[in-house]
DNA sequence: TTGTTTATTCTTTTT
DNA sequence: GAATAAACAA
């Protein structure tokens, strides 16, 4: 980056180009950074938080910086300090949910909270909305919870609490939704519970409550600073606007081709009307790259070049040169993952250190593949994402116990818990405890820890019982001033939870045994790192941590990730896998051209990780939702003109032996599942169709229209018999069997 | 009330 | 094919 036209010129030890130190220096009110990819965007970040605190004196108590991960706030952290050589102890850096919890930690008892208040998160939420639901007799089929939920977040978004909307609604599903969204947000309040929306939201409240609350904040937070800035939402926005109103000193940085979060409901328009929002703004372009060669640079800009709605930039490098940028298209998705771990090796061969390597892909479910084939060959991998340590059963399970224990009104966690493991407190128990709560006005919980409900019959209340004594022993434990982890361990011996998976010889419950443990070393650890921190704070940090923070590149692993937590990342060589159409674009975004080009950004941010290699790959044949597809190479890639990249088609080799694309299992019958001895059950035959075909599940059809397909469902019976059939083009279709004409293959 | 089998939906992406 | 909801048997 020396030999760069704009010579490198040092601000506390960082090399900075002239409009980065320009950006950094000024001190004139709003400043806005268009940052394409690799352009030194934390680079700049960092350097003006260090800037503010070595050189204009103010104190990093001042200074308000959001993240977009927690790993990056670390990191940022971490490096200022070293410029500075200032403890950065008082400096607010963190994502903005955290930063936001902390607040509200603080003032929660000004919004009727307790400072111990439980965050839900998306599987909590779900519990919750379905609840209400069963509560307001509003079946499933009529509404879809998920479907709910999102209205509801984008009510939260946009900061209309639910009595402002009271009687607003125009049709009866507005009005319904209104009305859920009400009795959603009473559940929470009742269960001292906020979900991720609510941690942004009701900081926005109390400050529009509260003006002496907001003067406070504003005089601290003298400087406003905001990374990734395309990916805020309009509460973020809100709050960003809140906090700066005063001193006007606030400083964001973003791309607006990197905006892949619009389904969170982040508002690319943020950044792209900064400077009407903030009247007076100073805008930068930083466009010179230093991460990737111009091979890469190049194949990058051509993809993004096709979207309409974008500011102008072009990114230039001052490396010539680089190693051409392959796509290749192989048979199927398991010829993919052997070819590329193939590679891999060669790799590492050439003492390419594997922790510089990345494989990533549009959608979770494809990293399988790839952990067989690596596995087979001994390849070490680092998985980010997927089913997260957080989610999975076991852990869920053991810190529902710890919220019960911080915050008695979190029902969500005793509903979670009550029967973990298994007490004999069945489905009527629980809804006799929750009308005993409801007539007391108190929680589930309380009503258990006053004893009241041991009045209750024979087994239930003796497993009543049995959860109250644990619970007694672990407040004695807690009031004595126990660390967390010491709680976590009587609590797993208490209940017999550990006994129970011990008991059990399979290699699940060994898995899960484990990830106890995993848990419990975790607890110590931090325990250790954080003293005097409270069993709450470690809660709030275990929700709201991403996948990636807990990612540690290490030298000999190679990394697996999807593209959104790809993004703000770096690899030597990067493969980008499965890009077709259907996967990226994704087929549910097919009918909206705003979120085809947001797809097309997340190629954008992809190909631009890879600093000196990038190889694309498609597969004619892939294996999804149990079946085989046939497939399309991305209409991105189609884009490209062929000069930009080297094609290779691999998909006539012979590497898997050769065999009709759709039948992948050299079509052997699915074996059919059929309760043995059953003759009810056997195969249903239609004798009503012209031809008498006979259907099970997962048979292999073919339609006249829509060409080969798997059966899923069958319903119905003689003439009404229907079948439900996942066809090639990935769609489901539920059919009359007598009008379909299916055919057996 | 519990643990089993069977049916159904599901795959975007995550703080 | 996997995770979950619903249905069922014990």
């Amino acid at each position: 980056m020396n030999d760069s036209k704009n010579a490198g010129s040092f601000i506390d030890g960082l090399v900075l180009n002239d409009v980065q130190r320009e950006a950094v220096v000024y001190d004139g009110g709003p400043q806005l950074v268009f940052a394409g990819a690799g352009t030194g965007k934390t680079r700049v970040l960092t350097a003006k938080i260090a800037y503010l605190i070595k050189h204009t004196g103010v104190y990093p108590y001042n200074i308000f910086a959001a993240t977009f991960t927690n790993k990056a706030a670390a990191q940022m952290r971490e490096r200022i300090e070293q410029i500075t050589g200032i403890p950065s102890t008082g400096l607010w850096i963190g994502t903005f949910h955290s930063m936001c919890a902390r607040i509200l930690r603080r003032e929660a008892h000004t919004l009727g909270y307790t400072p111990a208040f439980s965050i839900y998160d998306d599987a909590d939420q779900l519990s919750v909305i379905k609840k209400v639901m069963k509560l307001l007799h509003i079946e499933e089929r009529t509404a879809q919870p998920k479907h709910l939920l999102n209205i509801i977040s984008r009510y939260k978004n946009a900061c209309i609490p639910c009595d402002e909307l009271e009687g607003t609604g125009r049709t009866f599903f507005e009005k319904e939704t209104i009305n859920v969204y009400g009795h959603y947000q009473r559940e929470l309040k009742a269960a001292m519970a906020m979900d991720f929306d609510d941690l942004i939201t009701n900081v926005i409240y109390l400050f529009r409550k509260h003006p002496a609350v907001l003067e406070a904040y504003q005089n601290q937070f003298k400087n406003v600073l905001v990374d990734e800035y395309q990916d805020t939402n309009l509460a973020q926005f809100y709050l960003v606007r809140f906090l700066a109103q005063k001193h006007k000193r606030i400083f964001v940085v973003g791309d607006d081709d990197q905006s892949i979060y619009s389904w969170r409901g982040a508002k690319i328009e943020n950044i792209l009307s900064f400077d009407k929002q903030f009247p007076g703004t100073k805008t930068y372009t930083l466009e010179q790259n230093y991460r990737s060669s111009q091979t890469v640079l190049d194949f990058a800009n051509s993809v993004i070049s096709t979207n309409k709605t974008r500011a102008q930039k072009k990114l230039w490098t001052s490396k010539s040169g680089g190693s051409a940028v392959v796509v290749t298209r192989y048979l199927d998705d398991r010829q993919e993952a052997a070819s590329i771990a193939l590679k891999i090796m060669e790799l590492g061969k050439k003492n390419i250190p594997l922790g510089d390597v990345a494989v990533l892909y549009r959608t979770n479910a494809q990293s399988r593949v790839f952990e067989e084939v690596l596995r087979k060959n001994n390849i070490r991998y680092i998985l980010v994402g997927g089913i997260s340590f957080y989610e999975r059963k076991e852990i869920k399970d053991a810190i529902a116990y710890l919220r019960l224990l911080a915050n008695p009104k979190d029902s969500i966690s005793c509903e979670r818990i009550l029967n973990v493991p298994a007490r004999g407190i069945g489905e009527k128990t629980q809804e006799r405890l929750a009308a005993l709560a409801a007539g007391k006005g108190c929680s589930m919980f309380e009503v258990i820890m006053a004893g009241d409900a041991a009045a209750l019959e024979g087994r239930a209340g003796k497993g009543l019982e049995e959860f109250r004594q644990v619970f007694i022993g672990l407040r004695d434990l807690a009031a004595k001033g126990a660390p967390p982890d010491e709680i976590l361990s009587q609590m797993l011996s208490d209940t017999g939870y550990t006994d129970l998976l011990a008991e059990d010889d399979s290699e699940e419950s060994r898995a899960r045994l484990e990830n106890i443990n995993e848990l419990l070393n975790a607890l110590v650890v931090w325990s250790d790192e954080n003293p005097g921190k409270t069993l709450s704070d470690f809660l709030e940090e275990v929700s709201l941590a991403a996948d990636i923070d807990g990612w540690k590149q290490n030298g000999d692993a190679v990394n697996m990730m999807t593209l959104h937590s790809a993004k703000g990342l770096e690899f030597r060589t990067v493969f980008l896998v499965g890009l077709e159409d259907g996967l990226i674009p994704s087929r549910q975004n097919f009918d909206d051209e705003s979120k085809i080009e947001e797809e097309c950004r997340l190629f954008y941010v992809g190909s631009t990780r890879a600093r000196e290699s990038l190889e694309c790959s498609h597969v004619n044949n892939r294996l999804r939702f149990g079946m085989r597809l046939d497939m399309e190479p991305s209409r991105f890639i189609s884009c490209v003109p062929a000069s930009l990249y080297r094609f290779v088609d691999r998909s006539m080799d012979c590497l898997t032996p050769p065999r009709p694309a759709f039948q992948s299992r050299a079509g052997a019958p699915v074996p059919v599942r059929i309760k043995k001895d059953d003759p009810v059950r056997q195969p249903v035959y239609d004798d009503f169709s012209q031809e008498t075909v006979q259907y099970r599940m997962g048979q292999l059809v073919m339609h006249g229209k829509y060409g080969r397909g798997k059966v899923l469902a069958i319903s119905g019976f003689g003439p009404d018999l229907q079948v439900t059939v996942l066809f090639q083009d990935g769609n489901r279709r539920r059919m009359m069997a007598k009008f379909a004409n299916l055919q057996a293959l």
